[in-house]
DNA sequence: TTTAGGG
DNA sequence: CCCTAAA
């Protein structure tokens, strides 16, 4: 889908604040979504990775998007259409919004009920490399992660001796935001170490918010940068076990919302590029999930009169600014957070989370207290702005949005560029002192930023009857339902290398050719959902509601702009069941790891949908029920991605040749068994289709061959073997045939 | 799934 | 590399 950034700041209501729609009958409406999934409240992290001596920093920031918001937007973009695909996420303007107290304003009236998690699965590139010369050689193990849960109470202390821990940067995210942020409040941290919710536990996400001033913050942040440790640790999490450490100013009341967590990140190149809008939106919203318990069960279901209803609650927690009507109308919207904390309590056997029934959290670990409660609605004070949630380069579906929201973003932003600018300065200076130093020196730090985030997609078919408000319903559940599912569990961390996972946790650096001087900027990272945790179960009879993409009619009608992913947008890997293996040996083949290349969409998302039925909708709506389906590419064409390029070395080669000569040709799997046998990106068509190269390439002359020169020698041998084996095959059909004659 | 071939 | 018919 595109890149988001989070800013600190205000929410963006401006969609939400229109509600024209609600309440309207949608005629025909079936909508496909490009969301982000994000975990949980990841916000910015940063990952610092021990490569020997090499340490790499990866920043990634996820974002959480109002659902609620997102959603409004999205269903005013489609009114009176069939379809819509991939709205682009909205931004808030921050225009006419003053600060202290229209801020305020808008955390109190958050429409945005839900924060979608948004997120991603971040592609992280390297900004540097260290060039350290002992790193080369002794870099073994470089990318691991750790099998072991990280527990809740650990979440700040997460340590080497993990393959990596994440920890945030504070250099980095927070200057962006800082600059831009307005808010009053200050961070006595600079950044916060959110533990990844339970559902994360082999990622551990920093969060920080943006809220803190900026100069405050940013002397913090230049300072922390250096001491990752230090960052003071607040979770936001839905764990009551990680809160906030950190000071906030009596408004913050950052609390403990897990959705509170505003994530931002400095990608100072994206932002030169392109700095967008403003996406979320969040805690402030007061309200409570319906009250009703939830038949469905942990998803929650939003409704008119809940909204009503808080709505004095809201204005007074708030004590601010009242909301604009508008807004108001969508402030019932339960947040995830919220939400999630119902989840995570059902598991427990608690059912209902209101805004009452929170304190019944209390006893938990670090329970929540009730003044805690209410001090997290107020928060709000962050800005998300998000860029180009459809990447440029995509070359795809810009809803024409786009270029208004730069705009915005920098006309209301005054200063914004300057801010950004220092932010980036002060980035460079806390950060890549060392690292870029290191460029030169023997610094041996790295840093990587998140290029790209990789969005699944789901696809979602609502009734025609369907009213507004179902279809909000619906669709937060089963999206949130098809989001938790997919990354209820944990976070898993994957390592790609020039566009093919490494899933091989064990394998070195060398192996798996990941060099410094090599192209770094091969090397990315993925989040992806635990496969331990990954589903919920639903019945299977919950399968039953998904929809064959196929079966949408409405589809055909859709708007001529192509739904499909922008080409930048890379499917999340979603591989449920990596498989690493640990001891294997390399052999020869280096890139013999590396794994199958990035899943294609569909095939993850049905990966996803069957195995961990994220997808599967709730069970018992009404008849207005949405079937939410992985967004199948009828065909094939459309999404399955062709395999990366692998070009065969010249010890594949020659180990194919050996082989050959061994086994003869027509024994492709013998041969794959024989010489390629850890090598899995070979299948055995391949290896046929090496052999049939070869066999053209020695035939013609050198002049006309291309790629990696292919020893002589070796094309020799492939002549002789591919003859003998030739005549070998001859005369075995000589005889066969002989045989039946006689037979005959 | 593997072979064998065409694209 | 992909796609497919045939085993």
């Amino acid at each position: 889908m595109g890149n988001f950034w989070v800013l600190e700041g205000e929410s963006c209501s401006n969609l939400c604040s229109e509600p024209d729609w609600v309440g309207e009958k949608i005629l025909g409406f079936s909508t496909s979504l490009l969301f982000p999934l994000v975990p949980k409240k990841l916000s910015v992290s940063s990952v610092k990775i021990r490569f020997g001596l090499v340490d790499l920093m990866l920043s990634f920031c996820v974002i959480f998007v109002s659902f609620l918001d997102y959603f409004a937007y999205i269903a005013r973009l489609t009114e009176g259409m069939y379809r819509y695909e991939v709205p682009p996420i909205p931004r808030a303007t921050r225009s006419a919004r003053g600060r202290g107290n229209v801020r305020k304003k808008s955390d109190s009236n958050e429409m945005c009920a839900f924060d979608l998690l948004t997120t991603v699965a971040g592609k992280l590139l390297l900004e540097g490399e260290s060039t350290s010369n002992s790193s080369e050689k002794d870099r073994s193990v470089v990318v691991k992660y750790t099998a072991d849960p990280v527990k809740e109470d650990e979440d700040t202390s997460l340590k080497e001796n993990k393959g990596f821990f994440i920890s945030p940067i504070v250099s980095e995210a927070p200057v962006v935001n800082h600059c831009l942020s307005k808010s009053t409040d200050t961070l006595s941290g600079p950044a916060s170490v959110i533990t990844s919710s339970d559902c994360s536990e082999k990622l551990s996400s920093g969060e920080r918010f943006v809220n803190g001033e900026s100069k405050v913050e940013n002397g913090n942040c230049s300072t922390k940068a250096e001491q990752e440790a230090d960052f003071s640790s607040c979770t936001l999490g839905a764990d009551s076990k990680k809160q906030m450490k950190i000071d906030l100013s009596n408004d913050a009341k950052i609390s403990t919302n897990k959705r509170d967590a505003i994530c931002s990140s400095e990608f100072p190149d994206l932002w030169d590029r392109k700095p967008s809008m403003l996406v979320a939106l969040d805690n402030t919203v007061k309200l409570s999930l319906s009250t009703d318990p939830d038949p469905f069960g942990s998803f929650p279901v939003i409704r008119n009169d809940v909204q009503l209803a808080n709505k004095d609650d809201d204005e007074k927690s708030c004590g601010s600014i009242q909301p604009s009507p508008r807004n108001k109308a969508f402030r019932p919207a339960p947040r995830v957070g919220d939400w999630r904390m119902r989840k995570l309590r059902d598991d427990e056997g608690h059912v209902n989370v209101d805004s009452e029934t929170r304190h019944v959290y209390q006893n938990r670990k670090n329970g929540y207290t009730a003044e805690r409660s209410q001090r997290d609605f107020p928060i709000k004070k962050r800005k998300l702005y998000y860029c180009n949630s459809f990447s440029n380069s995509d070359g795809g579906s810009s809803d024409g949005i786009s270029s208004s929201p730069t705009k915005d973003l920098n006309r209301d932003t005054s200063g914004y560029s300057l801010a950004s600018s220092g932010a980036r300065a002060a980035a460079a200076t806390s950060i890549s002192k060392g690292a870029r130093a290191s460029f030169r020196s023997s610094d041996s730090h790295v840093k990587l930023k998140i290029k790209s985030f990789r969005v699944p997609e789901l696809f979602v078919e609502i009734p025609e009857n369907s009213t507004i408000g179902s279809l909000k319903a619906c669709k937060s559940r089963t999206v949130m339902e098809a989001v938790t599912a997919i990354l209820g569990g944990s976070l898993h961390i994957g390592v790609v290398f020039q566009g093919k996972k490494v899933r091989d946790d064990s394998k070195t650096l060398f192996q798996a050719g990941i060099s410094h001087d090599d192209k770094l900027d091969a090397l990315g990272f993925t989040l992806e959902p635990n496969p331990s945790r990954a589903s919920q179960p639903l019945g299977p009879e919950g399968r039953s509601c998904v929809l064959p993409c196929e079966t949408c009619q409405p589809l055909t009608r859709c708007s001529p702009a192509p739904a499909v992913i922008p080409n930048g947008i890379q499917q999340g890997t979603y591989n449920v069941f990596p498989d690493h293996h640990p001891g294997k040996n390399l052999s020869n083949f280096i890139e013999s790891d590396h794994d199958s290349a990035p899943s294609s969409p569909d095939t993850s998302l049905e990966r996803n949908g069957a195995d961990s039925r994220a997808l599967v909708p709730v069970a018992a709506m009404d008849a207005e029920v949405l079937a939410v389906v992985p967004m199948r590419k009828p065909k094939r064409s459309e999404t399955a991605q062709r395999r990366i390029r692998r070009p065969f070395s010249v010890s594949e080669v020659e180990a194919l040749v050996q082989a050959v000569e061994k086994l003869g040709t027509g024994r492709w799997r013998d041969v794959k068994m024989r010489a390629f046998d850890i090598a899995k990106h070979r299948t055995c068509v391949d290896l046929k289709d090496k052999w049939k190269t070869l066999v053209h390439t020695a035939r013609i002359s050198p002049q006309q061959r291309r790629g990696e020169p292919v020893p002589q020698e070796l094309l020799d041998r492939v002549l002789i073997a591919h003859a003998y084996w030739s005549q070998q095959q001859a005369r075995q059909q000589m005889k066969h045939q002989s045989e039946t004659r006689l037979l005959l």
